[in-house]
DNA sequence: GCAATATAGTTTCATCTGAAACTATTATCA
DNA sequence: TGATAATAGTTTCAGATGAAACTATATTGC
């Protein structure tokens, strides 16, 4: 059975590899998709848990809502990869004086080990991953990405 | 238990707001939630079927191989997608002359009405997404997108 | 002070996902 | 030709995910 010639439409087309949303979510996923292998190869660590070391690092003693308002997770992506870098000695509790529900949490020994060694590799892949860029060109796609990120938390 | 202030630690620390992948997968999930949002209220539509649906909407009589060649999408989502599009009569298979294990795709008509709602939609978010970017900016976004995407394939 | 409400964090449940195994068919080549 | 390898597409399985329900604790308002 030979397929019969398509009837003339008067419908828009639209090319899928053109339209930004698509264009934006195949170079995030290539990205991602390659640091996390990395991470889990190395570390046996996900992106999850990568995010909520990285903020410690920088911010030792959040709690885990803490965690959730400074990163783009939710409670309970944050809740899973605090119970995972726990159970892997990579991150401890301490109490938090005068609210027993939260816990500040602070990388450990082995949690510093493991940011120690992340960090200049995430600096690495970010510089090669750029190189192909002007410092100029650099700067104005960190400025379009401000926009179109503030941009898109409103519609 | 009051915490011990911290030991001075000579690492470097790295700021997740300021590292390319983890904004570019910020923003990518945003835009990407958002519409996924609106294809699934208003059509019970997900984002893998409506990419097939997109690309046959410009080339109707693809293979399932071809649309995962044309897509950032792997032969299992595009197998799933398909099944769950049949099911819901928005495409169609004809076989394909030679090869009785590939079949060719189509958009039915109900797949094409439902086709040429989301294709203004789709450009209509796309700008107000883009609207506070003048027409240099936008231009010059898209061209370094495609430098990084094509650096993010070889790294 | 205590009932109602809010918050921190966890668990459950149903669904989604990717990798690998699988079936059916086609291509290669000795 | 028949054996082997390659390809199209599907299914299975084990783990990931998000929404909603849940526990424990804290806050608010009467």
């Amino acid at each position: 059975m030979r397929p019969e010639p398509a009837r003339a439409r008067r419908e828009e087309l639209l090319a899928l590899e053109h339209f930004l949303p698509y264009r934006l979510s195949v170079l995030s996923n290539t990205v991602s998709g390659r640091i996390a292998k990395f991470y889990e190869a190395r570390f046996q660590l996900t992106i999850p848990e990568w995010r909520v070391m990285a903020v410690l690092g920088r911010f030792p003693g959040l709690t885990a809502a803490e965690v959730t308002e400074r990163t783009a997770m939710d409670k309970v992506q944050v809740s899973r990869a605090v119970a995972r870098l726990k159970k892997t000695h990579r991150i401890e509790q301490r109490a938090v004086e005068g609210d027993r529900r939260a816990r500040h949490l602070f990388l450990t020994e082995t949690g510093h080990g493991v940011y120690a060694e992340i960090v200049p590799f995430a600096r690495d892949y970010e510089r090669r991953f750029t190189a192909g860029l002007s410092a100029n060109e650099r700067a104005q796609f960190d400025r379009l990405l401000d926009k179109l990120t503030a941009a898109a938390g409103t519609l």
